[in-house]
RNA sequence: GUCCCCUUCGUCUAGAGGCCUAGGACACCGCCCUUUCACGGCGGCGACAGGGGUUCGAAUCCCCUAGGGGACGCCA
């Protein structure tokens, strides 16, 4: 989001590239997944996705090219040697890293049957420093970086030589990922200036954390948009939300596409990494709820209303929930309470009463509601403010608070305590369905 | 273990030496509004990690300590 938000405030593109290099995780349903997850968070890349796996002769090549300008050298060492290299240093107290065994070897040492890999020629001297626009400054002595396989053995380029060429191909000029990649940052920035290449400019943002402040993960807290999207939030909640994480502007809380595009630079990130809140993330979506189209929410809720009724809406349940669309977004915080309060407008007499309900409606409720339907039947016109009016008038007639009116109303015609306002509710349903609804209950008992 | 980074209310943040008796938002509590539930309005609780400096003056600059995070793969 960042990086389009960063290409939309600077007038560039921004570019999607599947990071498909390792075979056995990319399937097919992985990839579709984010493309999915993208598409539905309104982040749309410009242009042809580039899928990584597509340009491993490209990668080979430079591989290759980087062998024969001397800045690359084959190593021998098996994965078992190489761990037990690191056994070694582990328990010596050192830094875990590739000790340079092979390089400046002389390949006829070569043991036999072992494919070698290539590894890039690192600078050992000096140090590398990566102008970060979040980090800063930041420098890092070369010794501390080791010489990292560009090519497997079994010819296949690593993740690292292969997002330096893609960015050099692809002309990449301003990353923005997550700081866990901070220390790749500086492998790849040897890599571009064995090429000679440019160095794009990076942005390393601090990761989320869960609630309890440790590392989202798969198996902690971290979940895929469409875990969002199930859960009944908006992708322009998510969106805002994920916007205020890590990033203000001044004491700006709800801040539209638009004007974050406007006013997203690139500055302003923070370091630190931030904590997911899902309460917040609900106080946004229950504000873009309310603003949202009611035909919108109407299509987003279908699926699940249409559940209730065993099939599609029919043009009168459509018709009340237009009408009735504007009080329920008002109290719903997510798509699924707006659909369980739609459910109101969809469900079809005789009505299941709730257990407060049938509290409410008590002797003492029966028989006001059985004289107030009489009252009812030959009243006009059949709008909500005229009805409260009724109300009003006849409670006060009858020696009634107007509650112990109100709530046996809501109940019998809602078959809840809770609903939205209930003058507005009876004129939703008209005048015919609201009596048969009070009959239903005053004729029961 | 080695290297790098971070540290303002419970959470997300504003703050770039005096505007700070530290502001906003979410959450929480109270009141108002009210036929229910919400919305909304008003108010409250609540933080500069600790310790040293520098300065007339520090949340803001420097140092140390503590705590947290990230990286260290023939993963990305």
């Amino acid at each position: 989001m960042f990086n389009k938000l960063f290409a939309q405030h600077h007038g560039g593109r921004y570019l999607l590239r599947i990071e498909d290099t390792d075979i056995k995780r990319s399937t097919q349903d992985a990839i579709d997944a984010i493309y999915d997850a993208l598409v539905w968070l309104g982040l749309d890349w410009d242009g042809e996705p580039v899928s990584q796996s597509s340009r491993r002769e490209r990668h080979a090549q430079v591989a290759q090219q980087l062998l024969d300008g001397g800045h690359a050298y084959r190593c021998y060492a098996s994965p078992e040697e190489l761990s037990d290299m690191r056994a070694t240093q582990k328990a010596a107290g050192l830094p875990t890293r590739y000790d340079g065994r092979w390089r400046d070897r002389n390949p006829v040492d070569a043991p036999d049957g072992i494919a070698p890999v290539i590894r890039l020629k690192a600078p050992q001297d000096g140090e590398t420093v990566l102008e970060d626009f979040v980090q800063g400054k930041v420098t890092v002595a070369n010794a501390q970086l080791d010489d990292m396989i560009l090519l497997r053995s079994d010819g296949s380029p690593t993740y690292m030589l292969s997002v330096v060429v893609d960015d050099h191909d692809m002309g990449i000029t301003h990353v923005i990922r997550g700081d866990d990649h901070l220390t790749n940052a500086f492998r790849q920035i040897q890599l571009f200036r064995a090429m000679d290449w440019t160095v794009p400019i990076y942005g390393h943002i601090p990761l989320i954390h869960g609630p309890d402040g440790a590392k989202l993960s798969k198996r902690h807290g971290a979940l895929g948009a469409e875990a969002y999207r199930e859960m009944g939030f908006l992708p322009e909640a998510l969106r805002n939300y994920l916007l205020r994480l890590g990033w203000g502007h001044g004491d700006d809380e709800i801040i539209s596409d638009q004007q974050a595009a406007e006013w997203f630079d690139g500055t302003g990130l923070g370091k630190a990494p931030a904590r997911f809140d899902t309460a917040k993330l609900t106080a946004l979506n229950a504000h873009y709820i309310k603003t949202a189209d009611d035909n919108r929410l109407l299509s987003l809720i279908q699926n699940a209303l249409e559940d209730v009724t065993g099939g599609s809406l029919d043009d009168t349940s459509r018709a009340r929930l237009k009408l009735g669309m504007a009080s329920l977004k008002e109290r719903a915080k997510t798509l699924l309470e707006l659909a369980d309060s739609a459910k109101l407008y969809v469900t079809s007499r005789p009505l299941p009463l709730d257990d407060k309900a049938l509290k409410v409606l008590d002797d003492d409720a029966i028989s006001i509601l059985a004289a107030a339907r009489d009252d009812l039947a030959n009243f006009q016109p059949w709008t909500p403010e005229a009805l409260e009016n009724w109300a009003r008038d006849y409670a006060e007639k009858m020696g009634l608070k107007l509650g112990k009116l109100a709530q046996p109303l809501r109940a019998a015609v809602t078959g809840s305590t809770v609903s939205p306002p209930i003058f507005e509710v009876m004129a939703i349903f008209g005048q015919e369905e609201t009596l048969k609804r009070i009959e239903d209950c005053t004729q029961s008992n």
